[in-house]
DNA sequence: GGTAGACCTGGACGC
DNA sequence: GCGTCCAGGTCTACC
């Protein structure tokens, strides 16, 4: 089965996938030649559709060898578009981005996008599987939980989709503890899980939601696991720019490119961007950063 | 509202 | 191979 989905232009596939590191983490894979991007997708019918999905003239197309149904493939087609956002219109940033050096970019490589996972339940899952670790190990943590909890494409199939809320609810916190390897982060995810399943938490509909993103922000902090920094993140996956997922990494780079180096706080780094208004989360995220020059520079002379 | 300490894993390092 | 140190956000208790 194969469906082609128009996007709105500019589009990148190759920038959008890879807009963050979300393309190595399963059940997403991405081949560069020639450029697919894999992905295991469960339906709400329970059906799992291995897709690959392709850039076409004016956007993806979407292929899958399983055999679904007409309503399985509308749900297929709203799923590609919310993950590689491809009804987003950028044009208005573009206009203001044009004037900054650091962006100027961003039109002609058609960025703007970031990469979504199918359901807003598992960018939650994985958000909370970045912080206070390495990339190696949320991208170990991941694994684990789509190898131990993720229904396989077909049976034996090693290729699987990343596990529904219902299915991790009939876990434990031990095994997600120590044979997941999600340390103290078991409680949080396991917590998570069952409030879905209970109805206590509606987590999709954050993603059509009328709500004032302070508010949104609100919800995403009563989630355990989910403090400052992952609520921004998840903000701006969700296209809501007004907050900065201020890490360790962003101290470093904001530091490098206006305070020297210098020890810094977050109120320096809203301080920079404040002036790009409700699209600042964009500016941040997309912006190209001095530090990694420096860094390009220093490689070179060890070559 | 601000701050300190605990949480947990895995990589780096020294012995 | 073993032990120690450190990096990485969030939570909770306390002031």
């Amino acid at each position: 089965m194969r469906i082609t989905l128009k996007a709105c232009l500019p589009f990148s596939l190759y920038s959008t996938v890879r807009s963050h590191g979300w393309h190595q983490m399963a059940p997403f894979s991405f081949n560069t030649e020639p450029l697919v991007l894999e992905y295991v997708l469960q339906l709400e019918s329970g059906t799992i559709a291995q897709l690959e999905i392709s850039e076409t003239a004016d956007g993806v197309r979407a292929r899958t060898e399983e055999s679904i149904t007409s309503e399985e493939k509308k749900e297929l087609k709203q799923k590609v578009t919310w993950m590689l956002g491809l009804d987003r219109d950028f044009s208005s940033f573009y206009r203001l981005a044009h004037d900054e050096p650091k962006l100027a970019r961003m039109e002609a490589k058609a960025q703007g996008r970031v990469l979504r996972s199918a359901t807003f339940f598992e960018d939650v899952i994985k958000t909370i599987l970045t912080t206070n670790t390495l990339w190696a190990a949320t991208k170990r943590m991941n694994q684990n939980l789509v190898e131990q909890f993720g229904t396989p494409v077909k049976k034996g199939s090693s290729q699987k989709a990343f596990p529904t809320p219902t299915r991790l609810a009939r876990t434990s916190e031990d095994v997600l503890r120590k044979e997941t390897r999600l340390g103290y982060r078991a409680p949080y995810v396991l917590e998570l899980a069952e409030s879905i399943k209970k109805d206590d938490i509606n987590l999709e509909s954050f993603k059509n939601s009328d709500l004032p993103t302070e508010q949104l922000r609100k919800k995403l902090l009563t989630i355990k696991g989910v403090g400052d920094y992952a609520a921004a993140n998840l903000l701006n996956i969700l296209g809501r720019y007004d907050y900065l997922p201020i890490d360790s990494w962003a101290l470093k780079v904001v530091s490098f490119e206006w305070y020297n180096g210098a020890s810094i706080g977050k109120k320096e780094v809203e301080t920079a961007f404040e002036h790009w208004g409700d699209w600042r989360g964009l500016a941040f995220w997309f912006w190209d950063w001095s530090y990694y020059k420096k860094s390009e520079k220093e490689s070179d002379v060890e070559m």
